[in-house]
DNA sequence: ATCATATGCTAAT
DNA sequence: TTAGCCTATGATA
């Protein structure tokens, strides 16, 4: 689930469902207790994201999330029945909302410090409008040293921030870009070309709570989002449903053994720091543009 | 029922 | 490079 544009989507619904409200916060599950105590009846002043990093101010206290992996934050209107599921690690409840936390990798309450520490690790993200017009110059600084391969670094925080597999393994499609290049192998335009479009990506993938890649639903995506029909799907979205807008197609994630749309070579697949990536080995040759 | 895998990341080796 | 963490889901038996 979690790439940078479900944290960007998933604080702005809070911000939407919760904001401004005092909060009664619990941990169900047990293991977030006696902070969750400390956080209750507090109100919650703004939501915020960054890369994959997820900040809930509450008055002077901050509450840091990530949900790694397998992390999920459902926000959903207030329902006494509905099913029950596990307990949640924390749960928030205001007047009409309710957001349970589930498997997070870090629910913690932090410091001003601990959190300028967070934010100094990240690289630009290309959904923290500050960092846009500067992204690319900041992300070459560490590409063009590296002998890392374009496929690692894109999955590198450091480098991009928000970045996950699935837009990586996209992107480099998108552009035809050899996965195994070497940062310093690496054509400076290419990498431009690379950062302008996840500029354009994560925002509709943002929008749409779903990451969208495919050519024809980017550009529908696009056009719903500049004639401003997507703010009533944004608001369909705030509901409940998230994600079943477009149909769910990629050019290479999870596509192993399938033949490439473009030029019909099986897709490949191979496990590479512990994360699979996918490409086709026939359209994706690019190092320089 | 059980298993593999997952849109992450860190710490230990 | 590997093990480990956390939970849900889809495939397999």
């Amino acid at each position: 689930m979690p790439e940078g544009h479900t944290i960007h989507a998933l604080a702005a619904r809070l911000n939407r469902t919760l904001g401004g409200e005092a909060i009664s916060v619990s941990s169900p599950q047990g293991r977030f207790a006696s902070d969750a105590a400390v956080i209750d009846g507090r109100r919650l002043d703004q939501a915020s994201a960054r890369g994959k990093h997820l900040f809930l101010d509450f008055d002077d206290l901050t509450l840091h999330v990530h949900l790694g992996l397998i992390g999920t934050f459902h926000v959903k209107p207030r329902d006494p029945l509905g099913p029950a599921g596990t307990p949640a690690r924390l749960q928030l409840e205001g007047r009409r909302y309710v957001a349970e936390l589930r498997g997070p990798m870090i629910c913690a309450l932090v410091d001003e410090p601990t959190r300028a520490a967070v934010l100094a690790k990240l690289g630009p993200d290309p959904l923290h409008a500050p960092d846009v017009p500067s992204g690319s110059e900041r992300g070459w600084e560490r590409i063009s040293m590296s002998r890392k391969t374009i496929a690692e670094l894109l999955m590198d925080q450091a480098v991009v921030a928000g970045v996950g597999n699935v837009y990586r393994c996209e992107v480099l499609f998108r552009h035809r870009i050899d996965p195994f290049t070497r940062g310093r192998d690496l054509g400076r335009r290419l990498w431009d070309d690379v950062w302008e479009d996840l500029v354009t990506l994560l925002p509709l993938g943002m929008a749409f709570s779903q990451i969208l890649t495919m050519q024809d639903q980017v550009a529908a995506a696009a056009e719903m989002v500049a004639d401003g029909s997507s703010l009533a799907i944004t608001e369909t979205l705030s509901g409940e449903r998230l994600g079943d807008h477009f149909d769910r197609r990629f050019h290479t994630y999870k596509r192993t053994g399938e033949a490439c749309d473009r030029c019909g070579r099986r897709i490949r697949a191979e496990l590479i720091g512990g994360r699979t990536l996918y490409w086709c080995p026939g359209c994706q040759r690019r190092r320089k543009r």
